[in-house]
DNA sequence: CTAATTTGCAACAATTGATGTTGCGTGATA
DNA sequence: TATCACGCAACATCAATTGTTGCAAATTAG
């Protein structure tokens, strides 16, 4: 498998919701991510379910944020998603009975918790919108070389 | 896809060759790991061209340790399996044109940059001597409590 | 010298989980 | 009442490790 991108895909469709006045349906989202609209669904999902964003059905439907980007973390999301697996390495037998291999794995475990610690609380240091303020921040340096025209889409 | 075992597999193996007088065996090693004789030698070969077990063909043939173990590291062995992919998580598109897509990518790999900086010292700080100590003080537990008899398999 | 052993390597199948896709049901609105 | 948009189940696709088979090459035993 490639990499698990639910985490990213997420955090740039809220930043999108946050620049959008009114819902985002699916189907936008969908082609803002080069995707469909039933995997936008499906991941949303969990970030409906954990009171991120809201849903709602019909005409003039589609997906709204329920908090400001301020009040979101990347771990927040993080969490929304269920929590993906974080390392696309590990033990062959997570509980071995060779006792090499558990010396194998306790130092090898140590090593991934460690590293995993420090991403989690990273993430949890970043709000959505500090990313938005670097958008900003792109944006206008963008603006300033003279490679886009205002109000393009970005 | 499940876990990348691979880097595991060899520090497992490794130990096991330094303890066993004589070369041992793809097809030895297989069972140890419970896996098939050329998912040994595929993943060995790795270490073979980086120097640190040697391989040889014909009776009494197989692999044996270049180094002694304090003088390899895990992180030796990560590079000489080919440095596999540490995270399982990423970014949607690696190169995206979208700002937004951009910021979040930027934020996110900053993160995992940082994570992957501290796994790759620990890795780099923890010989396979070490481990094979630590298996020493299991062995050794286990001896104490009875569970099990000495000489007998670990 | 011949047979047995063991690595080397190419080629292909199996596995696994996110991702992609189709279809249909449900609720809301014009 | 027709259209829009989400909800959800079911299945296909994809990619990378892992698993498997087959055969060649080298080395040693007898």
């Amino acid at each position: 498998m490639q990499l698990d991108a639910r985490l990213s895909r997420m955090l740039h469709i809220l930043i999108h919701m946050d620049r959008l006045d009114g819902p985002m349906t699916s189907e936008l989202a969908a082609q803002m991510l080069r995707t469909n609209p039933v995997v936008v669904r499906r991941t949303m999902a969990g970030l409906r379910d954990a009171g991120y964003v809201r849903s709602e059905k019909g005409h003039g439907g589609g997906w709204t944020l329920a908090r400001p980007l301020d009040a979101i973390r990347i771990l927040d999301i993080y969490r929304a998603v269920g929590e993906p697996r974080i390392f696309s390495i590990g033990p062959a037998d997570p509980n071995p009975q060779c006792l090499v291999e558990q010396a194998v794995n306790a130092s090898m475990a140590a090593a991934m918790q460690e590293a995993e610690a420090m991403l989690i609380a990273r993430l949890g240091q970043v709000t959505l919108a500090q990313i938005a303020a670097d958008f900003d921040q792109r944006y206008a340096a963008l603006l300033e070389t003279g490679a886009i025209e205002p109000l393009t889409g970005h």
